[in-house]
DNA sequence: AGAAATTTGTCCGTATGTATC
DNA sequence: AGATACATACGGACAAATTTC
């Protein structure tokens, strides 16, 4: 079938969905979220679409994948004492943040953070904020 | 050719290389970008790679893409009376940034900033962190 | 106003590469 | 070495928003 996605597109259903499942505690922080191959048989979509839904969890902060393992459910550690490579983490707004954002200091922001490799080096760094609630995102549209 | 993604895959040096055009200049902020469509005659590469690469630089705040439009390069030195006019300035790394660059605490980067909205709502803020002198960028390792 | 062309968005199917178990 | 799981890339088709004629 073509691609009839009226209203919402399907990597989004399925996104809520899977977020769904998350929040209500049906897949625990931490928990491996099915494989691909799985997700492609319940949801009867192709598999570029369920990476599509995985990658809106990913960017909305409700999932981590890693290569040959798998996507596990986030557990956001409200850790300000940053030491690993936490690829995500929760972090309160300073001021500069507050502003842009139109919120007060202390409101909880989500921090990304994405390595770019050149080789063996670090060509850049590249750290994303955002509220948690993000919905949609008009950016990849 | 189906897929040898030996270093660095095909949609990171594109996208490298684009965003290589937009910091020289080559396509000044809030150009609009070639269409997908000349990408992927010039790179002689799938849509979906030059696809995959424009979202990479959505993602690293150096472009913004609207439905039917283009995709534009994003504008540094926006209005408003909120900004310290400068979007890229130069920062000392702190013990995270030096460690993944394997520089010295105190090193001086570059950090640019990029204020991603929707609407009148700050969307998103995304930083990256390059090193000075070295990179610009070897586009091909 | 309307139709066509342009440009980005979604979805499917297939094949191969790379990392992990 | 084999199996499993995610990553990259190609190609095709149709949908939706915008611009152009």
């Amino acid at each position: 079938m073509p691609t009839p996605h009226y209203g919402q597109p399907r990597y989004r259903v399925i996104a809520d969905e899977l977020r769904k499942r998350i929040e209500s505690g049906a897949i625990p922080p931490g928990a491996l979220l099915p494989a691909e191959s799985v997700l492609t048989s319940e949801f009867g979509a192709a598999r570029g679409t369920i990476r599509k839904a995985i990658a809106a969890l990913r960017e909305e902060g409700y999932a981590v994948t890693e290569h040959g393992r798998g996507t596990h459910a986030t557990r956001l550690t409200q850790s300000s004492a940053d030491e690993p490579a936490a690829s995500q983490r929760e972090m309160q707004a300073d001021a500069r943040l507050a502003t842009l954002f139109q919120v007060e200091v202390g409101t909880t922001l989500i921090e990304r953070e994405a390595v770019i490799r050149r080789g063996r080096q670090v060509a850049r760094v590249i750290r994303t904020y955002h509220l948690r609630r993000t919905d949609p995102d008009p950016a990849e549209r």
